[in-house]
DNA sequence: TTCAAAGTATGGTCTGACCATAGTATGGTC
DNA sequence: GACCATACTATGGTCAGACCATACTTTGAA
C-alpha cells in the first residue's frame, strides 16, 4: 500500500466537504490560498487537486473577481470523458471500431428504451437543418444533435454524456468519411426512417435502423448487426 | 476563445510527442525538470499537466530511479471512468440507476455480440468461486469478476473498462445488497443460467436472463426488460 | 449621474529550495 | 572473488514566496 500523496489527500477532503456541506453545481469552493491554510498544506498540492477535479469534469476555475470567480461546481463528464477516449485512441490502448461498436450500442439500447420523448423534438429540428447545411463540416453538426437527441431519449445522464465524448471523438472522422461520400441522400433517408421508426414507438425496428445507418456511415467498420 | 493555460499547452506538446515518436505503453517521458526546459515553461506547470495525464490514465509516475521511474506511459482508462462516475453520483448530476441501467446495456450487449469467448472460461472460474464463498464481501468480488468476464466477451476494451468503473462504483451498495438478502441461491441459479446461456450461444436468452439477474440483484430499481 | 481610474481578490506561473524514494556505485569484509 | 552495508544520485513530491493576468469593486472626478 502506497502512501498517499498530498495532493490526494486534499482531493479526498474537497470529496468531503462536497458531500457533507450538499455542495452541488453553481456552489463555490473556498479560494486556493485560503483551502491550503485551512488543510494545512502548500498551494501547489491544492492546485494539483483541482486540477484533477477540473479534468474530472467537478470543478471549474474562473480568475477575477465575483461571483463566477473561484472554483465553481460543475458537471461536465463529457469533457473528461472525450479526454479520456482521445488520449487512448492515440496510444493504441483503444480502436476505432471500439469506440463506433460503443455507439451502435448506445443507440440501439436508447431508441429500445425510451424515456424521454423529448429527445424526438432535437431530432427533428436537426433533421431539418441537415436538409439545409451546405457542406459536410455543417452536415455533420447537425447529424452530432441528431444521434445526441437519440441518446437523449434514454433519460440516462450518463449515456448522454458519452454520447457526446464518442461524436467529439470521431468528428474528423465523420467529417471525411462524409467528404469522401460525397452524397448524403443515403445518409438522410437512414435518419428519417431512425426518427420515423422511434416516433412510431417501434424499438425493434428503429434499432434495426440504426446498424443500417452506422453500416453505411462508416463501411469499411463491419458493424455486426443485432441477432 | 480563452487563452490556453500553459500547462494545457504542455498537455498538447506531451500527445504530440507521444503520437510523433510512437510512444506506448511502457515507455517513458523525460523527467519534470528535463520538459520543462525543453519546452521553456516552470516546472509546476509540467506537473500539472502530468498530473492530468495521469487523472486520465495515460501516465503512471514513480518516483526513485531505474528504469521504473519517472512518468511512464499506462493505459488505466478504468480509474479515470470510476473517478468520474464516483465524483459525479457525489455531486448528484448521476444517479445510480442511471449507472445501473448502463451496466444492464452493457452485458446484455456482450453476450449478444461475442467476439471473445475466452471470458467464458474467467466466468466459469468466478462462478466456482463464488460457490466457495464464505460471506458477502468475497461473494461479490467474484461477482465482479464473473460479470468482468461478461464484459470481456464483447472483445471490445472500452467496454470492458466502462464495466471495471462500474462495478467499482457501486461495490459497497452490491455488498450491501447481498447482504441485506442473507442468501445467495437465486443470484447463483442466475449466474449459471447466463453461463450456460452463453456457451450454448444463445444471446437472446442470455440477455433475458442477464436482465432477470439485475432486477433480483436490485430489487429497489424498476430494471426495464427488453421489448 | 456617469464613467474613468485605482484598488483588490482571484487564478496562473515561475523560481528555488528541500524532502522522500529507490536504484546504483563504492568499498570494506569475509 | 563473493557478499553486503554504506554513500551517492536522479527522480518525483512538497512548500514558500514572489510576481503577473484577469475581472470585479470601489472611488472620485467631471
Amino acid at each position: 500500500m502506497r502512501k498517499p500523496r498530498t495532493f490526494e489527500d486534499v482531493i479526498a477532503k474537497i470529496e468531503r466537504r462536497i458531500a457533507d456541506d450538499g455542495l452541488t453545481v453553481g456552489d463555490r469552493l473556498p479560494g486556493e490560498r485560503q483551502l491550503a491554510e485551512e488543510l494545512q498544506v502548500g498551494r501547489s498540492s491544492v492546485r494539483e487537486a483541482l486540477r484533477v477535479l477540473e479534468t474530472l469534469g467537478v470543478v471549474s476555475s474562473q480568475a477575477g473577481r465575483g461571483p463566477d470567480a473561484g472554483a465553481v461546481l460543475t458537471s461536465r463528464p463529457e469533457s473528461a470523458l472525450a479526454d479520456l477516449l482521445r488520449l487512448h485512441l492515440g496510444t493504441a490502448s483503444l480502436s476505432l471500431g471500439e469506440v463506433i461498436a460503443t455507439r451502435l450500442m448506445i443507440e440501439q439500447w436508447a431508441v429500445q428504451h425510451v424515456d424521454a420523448p423529448e429527445g424526438l423534438e432535437i431530432m427533428r429540428a436537426a433533421l431539418e437543418e441537415m436538409e439545409r447545411a451546405g457542406d459536410a463540416r455543417s452536415f455533420v453538426d447537425h447529424d452530432v444533435t441528431f444521434h445526441l437527441g437519440v441518446a437523449l431519449l434514454s433519460g440516462n445522464r450518463l449515456l448522454s454524456a458519452t454520447m457526446r465524448a464518442l461524436r467529439q471523438t470521431i468528428h474528423a472522422y465523420s467529417v471525411a468519411a462524409v467528404e469522401a461520400a460525397g452524397r448524403t441522400d443515403v445518409l438522410m433517408a437512414d435518419h428519417w426512417r431512425i426518427y420515423e421508426l422511434v416516433a412510431a414507438r417501434d424499438g425493434h425496428g428503429a434499432a434495426q435502423a440504426v446498424a443500417d445507418h452506422l453500416g453505411h456511415a462508416y463501411p469499411s467498420l463491419s458493424v455486426p448487426p443485432a441477432p
